[in-house]
DNA sequence: CTACTATTGATAATGTTTTTCAATTATAGG
DNA sequence: CCTATAATTGAAAAACATTATCAATAGTAG
């Protein structure tokens, strides 16, 4: 069984890297979070796994896997230092207020509002970003 | 005249604060920015109104500013520093890539989204978080 | 004008992220 | 399997950003 840790390594591999101790431990980490996860989360955790690990290595890991676009940084009010797996293609993040639990979405056609927006503002609509936010159906 | 700034100070002073000329000049430099603004630029900008001007008091008062929902924090690609004047009600962020120049726009009505969310998922959808990105008119 | 107390600026402390560097180790090729 | 090479590692130090401490200053109410 090809599990997704597994590609990951892979594609890093594909792309100049080596497949080490530190960068498996990492990515398992992430791979298994259901929630946004902060380099020191990353690292305690990790370490259970290879204990010799250095925190440096994690953020050197998290800079290559954002790099290779395969997790995100997560923008919250508590603070932005979390990441998280990405979505496929252009998905929306949904968070739950209490667990933590994040759930990706895809997007739903905003173009109206874009173009209203294009027309009061005159600015050309580029990118955008949203994000969501509530109570989980297991903590409610 | 009552300028925007006369206005925030006012709310400083109703709400057990002073108005020095520290808080002044951080006031001044924000509300004249149409762009959000990182502390160590308003720093840069404030001292040539008020010389003695100590970074620790930009945060300070950011701090204040921010409890009184005058300001929010701008989150960006390249960082989460920024501050910019807060829209009224529920508005939404639109910023240009190239000058950095930003604009508040009225929330359109996302609730039929909100809604097949919540049927998707289960969760109980709470608040949300949009911000438009794009070319400005000038800088088209 | 005075008393009170919030605020200030300097300094130090804390916390996070990046840089440096010699030692280690994954990987390709023989 | 062995070897050469170059990417990666962990530790320590450096660079940044933010917060806490504290005596001195200055707004504000009376």
């Amino acid at each position: 069984m090809v599990t997704r840790t597994d590609h990951w390594l892979e594609k890093l591999k594909s792309t100049d890297g080596r497949v080490t101790d530190a960068r498996r431990a990492v990515v398992d980490v992430i791979v298994s979070s259901p929630r946004p996860l902060t380099p020191v989360e990353i690292f305690d955790a990790a370490r259970k796994k290879h204990l010799h690990l250095g925190l440096v290595s994690v953020y050197r890991t998290l800079e290559k896997l954002e790099e290779l676009r395969l997790i995100q940084r997560v923008h919250q009010e508590q603070g932005c230092q979390a990441f998280l797996r990405a979505g496929v293609g252009h998905q929306h993040l949904l968070l739950c207020e209490r667990c933590g639990q994040a759930v990706l979405f895809d997007g739903d056609d905003l173009e109206s509002l874009f173009s209203r927006i294009s027309q009061q503002t005159g600015f050309e609509i580029k990118d955008h970003w949203l994000q969501v936010s509530g109570v989980c159906a297991e903590c409610k």
